[in-house]
DNA sequence: TATTGTTATACTCTATAACTATA
DNA sequence: TATAGTTATAGAGTATAACAATA
């Protein structure tokens, strides 16, 4: 599939560290339809729980797609990277680069393939069990934290929905546009 | 508030218009604890709604953050452009930029502000208001059909939640790290 | 002295494309 | 001919910092 005849990054506000887009800060200010879009309500969810992500990992370098990686690399031990860059959805050289520097972390170690020359083995190092066990706990736990105005049930409830929304039904017909009208 | 030590931006992968990180699309790929975090789902979620977003402003050169500025235009007229930074919580430049481009593609006019004169005020050119009316339908549309997996009910359900979860009970407490553990 | 808008600069993430070595 | 990994390059978004005009 091809991508469409965009530039590539589409201007998507990132979230930061700091938490950031579609925060609603400013008193007195009116959000329009943005009050009624499940986008808009993801993207402030995101950046809520972001926030604590980051605070989950303070102090190392891990990012939410290292820590991805990290993980399936420990799940799925002697995976390939093209693994990464197909679960994550990102091009080779993204993940080229996200292995990059979970080696240079000394986190993770890239081996010979034993079926496949043209394949790397990757496997998590020891220093990379240890880190990512104090990683997992800590991301569990701030991301527990972060839905602390929720009950265990809503949680429950939102994980649910949240999954139900990405379910394979995705077929991949699209609403008519606008121009369609009258 | 003061930004916290860290890079500026942290690595977050940030959704294109094809839809992308955190996807599931390889079979037989263990997913370990991700598949219990919010932040995951919620990012796969938003990678959903995101790749119906741009189909619905396809042919536009609108972005969420654009998108955002004009609702905020529009629904606060006359508006300064610190309240796109403020509520969009991205930097004073970043906000230029958003509003560089929609004057530029003649959607929005800075004016002088009536009662500071460092201000500039915000108004939707005509065309504007009719672009934006058109933006706003075809976007209601595709955000519905984006949760097409999710009964009416279950889609009010997770606004609903997601409404809850960014609640202003954010103490800014945190759990404690794994340091403390034993 | 603080604030609004502005400009310049740098950094990060990601994509594309070309290359290699295998298959 | 296709695939896994690699490398180099370029584009987009955002942050920081310094500046001007105004408060």
């Amino acid at each position: 599939m091809k991508a469409r005849s965009r530039p590539t990054q589409r201007g998507i506000p990132t979230p930061t560290a700091r938490g950031e887009a579609f925060r609603i800060v400013a008193p007195g200010v009116n959000y329009g339809i943005m009050n009624r879009l499940l986008g808009s309500h993801l993207r402030r969810a995101q950046i809520l729980v972001y926030e604590d992500f980051f605070k989950a990992v303070e102090g190392s370098e891990i990012t939410p797609p290292l820590f991805a990686s990290l993980i399936l690399i420990k799940e799925n031990p002697g995976m390939s990277q093209g693994v990464i860059s197909t679960v994550l959805g990102i091009a080779k050289s993204g993940a080229m680069s996200l292995v990059d520097k979970l080696e240079a972390l000394k986190l993770v170690e890239r081996r010979p393939h034993p079926e496949n020359r043209r394949s790397k083995s990757l496997h998590l190092t020891a220093a990379g069990h240890r880190e990512l066990k104090l990683l997992e706990e800590a991301v569990e736990k701030f991301d527990l934290h972060a839905s602390r105005n929720l009950t265990k049930q809503e949680r429950e409830t939102l994980l649910l929905l949240l999954r139900k929304l990405d379910l394979p039904t995705r077929t991949d017909s699209a609403p008519s546009r606008s121009e369609d009208r009258d």
